[in-house]
DNA sequence: GTCTATACAAAGATAGAC
DNA sequence: GTCTATCTTTGTATAGAC
C-alpha cells in the first residue's frame, strides 16, 4: 500500500493534495466520465503516472474526493443535530438551511450523490454510517408522532418528504433553470426562498392526522 | 444517413428493431455504463459492427432508447393532463400515480432521466417541449393560486414539490431500502402508500397562505 | 519520492470485403 | 446488410532514471 500522506500542520500542499485539487476542478467542470486521468495529469501539472502512484485509479481518486465532501457535510450537521436545546422544528430549520447551503456552493456534489447511490450504495452507506451516531434528532423526529395516530410508516414519509423538496431541485436543476430563463441566479434565489418554506411544509405535513 | 425503418405494420421485427431490444434487455440489466457494446451483439445475435450501422455509437442507441421510453410517458399523460372534466385534484392523483406506477415498472429509468438533465439538459427538454402542448392542467394550476396572495413563485414551488415528493424517493431507492432492510416489496408497497399521500400534501401546499 | 517513457488491455468506432 | 479485421482512445501498470 502507498504511505498515507503525513503533513498536516507544516509546509505547503503534498503533491498528493495537489493532484486532488486538481482532480476535484476537472471533475467539477467536466464530469466523472468526461474527465480522463490524462486532463487531471495535466491540469496538477504533474506526470500521469503520479496519479496511479498515489491512487491506484480514477473511480478511486473519485471516491476519495467525494466521500471528504461528503463526511465534512455529515459531520457539521451531526452537530447540529444532536443539540438538546433546540426543538424539532428549528432542527428541521437548520438542516434544510444547511442543505441547501451546500447545494448552492457545491454545484455536482447532488449529481455526484446520486450516482454512488445508484452505482455502490452499499460503500455510500456504510460510509455515512459510521459517521452517524444515534442522534437526538431522531428522537424527537418520532416523538412528535407518537402520539398521532399515524401509521407507522408515517415519520418515515415526513423525513423522505423533508429530503425530496430540499434535495431533488438540485438534481433536477438544469431543466427548472431553463424554465425560469437559464439564470443562475433566479434558481439561487428561489433555494433561498425554498430554506423558509420547507421547513413549513414538512411541519405541516408532520402534524397531519 | 441512415435509411430510417421503414416496416410498421408489416413482416417480423427489423433488425434495427431487435437491436434495440437486446439493447434494452441488457442496459436494464446491467446499468448503462457496465454495458459494453460487444454484450449487446451478443444479446442481439448479430455483430458488433452492426451496431454502429444502425446508431453510430453506444451512447446514441441508448438514447434513442430511453427517449422513447420517456416520449410513450410524456404522451400518456398528456391526454389525462388536457382532460376538461377532472379536477385540478383529480389530475394530480392521476399523475402522481402514474409517474409512481411508471418508475415502479422501469427501474433505473430516474436515474436515467437524472442522467440526462445533468449531461445534455437542452437536448431532454426541448424534447419534451415538442410533446406538451398548453394543457387544461396548467390553466387549473395557476388559477388554483390566483385568489390566495401568493407570492408569484408559489406555484412554481408547489409543482417543484409535487414531482420532488413523487420522483426523488426512487432516485434515492438503494439507501431507502437499505434503511427499510433491503426488500424491493416493501420498497414498492411505500410508493404505493405514497400514490395516496403525496396528493393530499401537495393540495394542502397550495392551499396554505 | 518524483518523474519520463512505454507497454498493455478493454472497449468503442470504422474500413472494407462480400 | 452483414461480417471480419483493424484502428483509436483511454484507463491502468511497470521499468527505470534521477
Amino acid at each position: 500500500m502507498i504511505e498515507s500522506t503525513p503533513n498536516s500542520s507544516e509546509q505547503q500542499p503534498s503533491t498528493e493534495q495537489k493532484i486532488k485539487e486538481a482532480a476535484q476542478r476537472v471533475f467539477t467542470r467536466k464530469g466523472y466520465a468526461a474527465t480522463r486521468t490524462r486532463d487531471i495529469a495535466e491540469e496538477s501539472g504533474y506526470n500521469l503516472a503520479l496519479i496511479n502512484y498515489y491512487f491506484r485509479s480514477k473511480e478511486k481518486l473519485f471516491d476519495i474526493i467525494m466521500m471528504e465532501q461528503i463526511e465534512r457535510f455529515v459531520h457539521s450537521v451531526a452537530q447540529m443535530l444532536d443539540d438538546k436545546n433546540t426543538s424539532l422544528q428549528q432542527k428541521v430549520e437548520q438542516l434544510v438551511a444547511h442543505y441547501i447551503g451546500m447545494l448552492v456552493e457545491t454545484p455536482g456534489l447532488a449529481f455526484f450523490i446520486m450516482n454512488e447511490i445508484n452505482s455502490d450504495p452499499a460503500k455510500l452507506f456504510s460510509r455515512i454510517q459510521t459517521m452517524a451516531p444515534p442522534l437526538h434528532f431522531v428522537e424527537q423526529w418520532f416523538a412528535h408522532h407518537a402520539g398521532k395516530g399515524n401509521s407507522l410508516s408515517y415519520p418515515l414519509h415526513a423525513f423522505i418528504n423533508m429530503v425530496s423538496m430540499t434535495v431533488f431541485p438540485f438534481v433536477a436543476a438544469p431543466v427548472i433553470k431553463m424554465k425560469l430563463g437559464c439564470s443562475e441566479e433566479q434558481f439561487t434565489a428561489m433555494m433561498q426562498e425554498r430554506k423558509k418554506l420547507i421547513p413549513i411544509w414538512v411541519m405541516n405535513i408532520m402534524n397531519q392526522g
